[in-house]
DNA sequence: TGTACATCAGTGAACGCGCGTTCACTGATGTAC
DNA sequence: TGTACATCAGTGAACGCGCGTTCACTGATGTAC
């Protein structure tokens, strides 16, 4: 038999590490899917194998047991927040309303992969140990990101850092009931979720009003 | 046989109810300590009427699903919830400072019932369906209770009822995102503690500055 | 280019286990008279 | 108070099921010469 088209299926990728990466691949969408109604210790590692089309002792050869692959799904997830951050502080330069970019860009990350900000808001505290750590690490890089931030914008007044991470924590905290609360409304129903969009943003700003009045033993 | 001493255990309670009753306590105290490191997902019915000391099939006579008796823990640990409020809003007429109080009065209750604020916090995105619409209830319960406190405490200026909501709702985030941080950290470690409820504090502070310059439509 | 061997993603049978749920039951407690 | 029957919390055997994991395997892909 030639190199290529050794198999049916799959006519792309030819070489063994592709099609390794294709069925990884697989793995970590079926799992996300399976996910979007249960938790991670509710999915099993054959069903996840049986919807990827592949035998359950064919998932070891990617993963040595569900929590490695709950490792690997929050990397994935991450990636998308990490994205969005990036492209906050790229429109900042341009125009002025940071609180409303936010929002706009946090409600578009979730309107898009659901599945993710889903699998993280649950896992954040009820899933395994090391996947939860692995939440809450990102999350803690997330706010430290955002402390920075928040302590360019304060330059010149004199504000602590442990005050400007408690804002930041504060602005993390409200972000994250939004995210909550828009992964809950239907997304048929615009006008809900513009509600809930509106409440985030006049949520931010008075936290902002609140930092234009604070000192820091106020 | 006489009416007393029937059975060789528990000794007190006499009737049937009443022994009934404490079978259902046992399994809903096994329950709490089971699901100290578990999700309600990851614990099974023949578990919890093991370390309840009865038989699998008696189970049902308590409860007909573990569902069921997922949506009474979340009766039983949102009691501590409820007095809290009812706590805070009785110190509040006798001296000046509700943050104060309110995060000392949580702070505590969260030390006294460590495994039913777990349970809560836990349930509250992973859980099943009904049990997570139970706490999303209470939880709104306990917001628009806020909400009506900050209307009484902003009579006279032009706040709407959806400011209202919005700050009530930031500030239940904070404390809600301070419970959670106290269940983390070490309790053998009282100077984590005090951090953690200083910075919630501050964060309540902030909202309050925030409040003071906030203007319907800013 | 052709051959001979190594690698390794995926196969399929088999295992023992704990699960939820059914069923017919037991015997103490409760109630009617 | 005494008797006869009803109730019902808890018992114990049994079931079929999906699970994670083991094992020896297959055959296409990769590599060395």
């Amino acid at each position: 038999m030639s190199e290529r088209s050794g198999r049916g299926e799959s006519p792309e990728g030819h070489t063994r590490a592709e099609r390794k990466e294709q069925t990884r691949r697989r793995l970590l969408d079926v799992a996300f899917r399976l996910i979007g109604d249960r938790s991670l210790a509710g999915i099993s590692l054959r069903e996840v194998a049986r919807e990827a089309g592949i035998v359950p002792t064919a998932f070891y050869r990617h993963y040595g047991s569900m929590d490695d692959l709950g490792i690997d799904l929050v990397d994935e997830s991450m990636r998308p927040l990490r994205q969005m951050v990036r492209e906050v502080r790229r429109g900042r330069a341009a125009h002025g309303d940071i609180i409303v970019d936010t929002v706009t860009v946090l409600a578009r990350h979730v309107r898009e992969h659901p599945d993710q900000f889903r699998f993280l808001t649950r896992e954040r505290y009820g899933g395994v140990g090391a996947v939860r750590r692995a939440i809450a690490t990102e999350l803690r890089l997330f706010t430290s990101d955002l402390t920075v931030d928040l302590a360019r914008l304060t330059a010149g007044f004199d504000w602590t850092t442990e005050d400007l991470e408690m804002a930041a924590s504060l602005m993390v905290a409200a972000m994250l009931t939004a995210v909550v609360e828009l992964l809950e409304v239907d997304q048929r129903h615009p006008e809900d979720v513009a509600a809930l969009m509106d409440q985030s943003q006049r949520q931010l700003r008075l936290i902002a009003l609140g930092m234009g009045q604070w000192r820091s033993k106020p």
